[in-house]
RNA sequence: GGGCUCGUAGUGAAGGGGUUAUCACGCCUCCCUGUCACGGAGGAGAUCACCGGUUCAAAUCCGGCCGAGCCCGCCA
């Protein structure tokens, strides 16, 4: 006989059948016994009659992995209007042992006990609430790489070993390769750069490694990064509209097919600009309205501060109806090597983009000019001979267009998506100063 | 790297100098014919993170240590 799902019950009434999957719940009333069977479609309840029908099922605990073959009966007490009888129980892979938790009822995502979440995670992910946090994740990176692909976005897999020089920033980590050293990828910066050079429009979803010991709610050591770049760009806004318009897709697309999932978690309701352009705010002009609202001095800060982060956020939201908001035009001293700077007004053309309060993505515009480069590398006292960076430097030297693109937090995105309060909620197996398993 | 807070059965909580260390869920035994967070009766399960100190007496106060969480710095 054919394996049935859970979701396909209701069309099989009057048929037998057989269904597999893990026992999810016993509902013993004595004479009255219910069973329940998860599957990857969703929970199927079971009447079962024979007392020896049951008798297999003692001592074994939830988990325990179940064929049954049975009737399936139209009864609107039933969740979802039928049920099985006339139940025959195959047990496969009996559980003898108890659970270390509850995998039915919801589980406790309070900061205190995400240790015991992450520590359990192979259970608690089979905790059907639990599993709709990885359902929307997924369905997020489909909706990034749908919108990219329509916009003639290549999809591409970059090194994540490299050879000691980075982009520089963050600490990295340092392994031994062959008795080489080597560093694992902060971000793929420099081959999305040189694949400009090849097909214009380059996108890719990877890991990206930090090294920093940030013990935070928004840090990862091993992070989900979609980044993208784009060449022939005219200006920095032509970047910062192509984000803000993918953004904006993806949040609509999740908010219309996972509608009842967010609700769930009381995820907020989701406010896009009406006339789909996500505004901008200067670092400076956020510096000054803040500071006017709130009384607090910000002094010599080359970046907002997380309070300004949220503070901004709530003022878009509340005045201009929008979730998103970018901030624009980072002081000269924020610049890294290879980021375009405007010399006139002495900023970055640099845009952060900010989602219920958080930075998500950054997205600058780069330099493309070689001799330029060189410049503003040996400025900030690297070796430009190093083989980390003489390939990346081909790619100038050989025609670069003017291009910029952006890095893109995607376990953030999940995160403020559905109103996780930890970063680290929104990934299976996190990683982080002290978690390196499961 | 700096600051603050917290560690009590498997899980979640209460107790803040003297208790047989309390409760809920889970687990075990029994009862229960429409449960769906089923209900009822009984039972097992905790060297109160660890080490030391104060005290007649420490889960409780003090010091150290380990672990965790949050904020800042930094970042996606």
């Amino acid at each position: 006989m054919t394996r049935i799902l859970a979701r396909e019950l209701s069309t099989k009434v009057g048929q037998t059948v057989e269904i597999s999957g893990w026992l999810h719940k016993k509902r013993l009333l004595g004479g009255l016994n219910f069973i329940t069977l998860r599957d990857r479609s969703g929970l199927t309840q079971t009447l079962v009659e024979a007392k020896e029908e049951l008798e297999k099922l003692r001592g074994l605990h939830i988990g325990t992995v179940l064929t049954l073959e049975g009737l399936v009966v139209a009864d609107e007490r039933a969740p979802g209007g039928a049920e099985l009888h006339d139940v025959k129980i195959t047990v496969d892979v009996p559980v003898t042992s108890e659970p270390p938790i509850e995998v039915d009822k919801p589980i406790s995502h309070k900061s205190e006990h995400l240790e015991n979440l992450f520590d359990n995670r192979v259970l608690n992910i089979r905790n059907l609430q639990e599993q709709k946090i990885f359902k929307i994740r997924a369905d997020l990176t489909y909706y990034i790489r749908e919108f990219l692909r329509s916009n003639e976005f290549i999809e591409m897999d970059t090194p994540k070993l490299l050879a000691g020089a980075t982009e520089g920033g963050s600490e990295v980590f340092k392994l031994d390769y062959f008795g080489q050293s080597a560093t694992l990828a902060q971000s793929p910066q420099f081959y999305k750069q040189i694949m400009v050079g090849a097909f214009e429009r380059v996108f890719e979803i990877g890991h990206s490694y930090r090294a920093e010991p940030s013990a935070t709610t928004r840090h990862l050591t091993e992070l989900t990064m979609l980044d993208i770049e784009m060449g022939f760009v005219k200006d920095h806004d032509e970047v910062l509209d192509m984000v803000g318009a993918m953004t904006q897709y993806v949040l609509k697309r999740v908010y219309e097919e996972h509608a009842e999932d967010l609700k769930s978690f009381n995820a907020p309701e989701l406010v896009l600009p009406a006339d789909g352009k996500v505004p901008r705010f200067t670092i400076a002009q956020i510096h000054e309205m803040y500071t006017k609202e709130t009384k607090i001095e910000i002094t010599d800060l080359k970046d907002l501060t997380p309070d300004e982060e949220r503070w901004i956020s709530g003022y878009a939201r509340k005045n201009l109806g929008t979730d998103l908001v970018f901030a624009v035009r980072f002081p000269i001293a924020a610049a890294k090597f290879y980021h375009k700077v405007d010399v006139e007004d002495g900023t970055v053309l640099w845009g952060d983009l900010l989602f219920r309060g958080l930075e998500i993505s950054t997205a600058p515009l780069r330099e493309n000019n070689y001799e330029k480069m060189i410049e503003q590398m040996t400025a900030a006292g690297l070796d430009v001979e190093h083989p980390g960076f003489k390939y990346y430097l081909q790619a100038f030297k050989y025609g670069l267009p003017r291009h910029g693109g952006c890095g893109f937090g995607v376990d953030r995105l999940v995160q403020k998506t559905i109103g996780l309060a930890n970063v680290k909620e929104a990934c299976l197996f996190p990683r982080d100063i002290n978690r390196l398993t499961p």
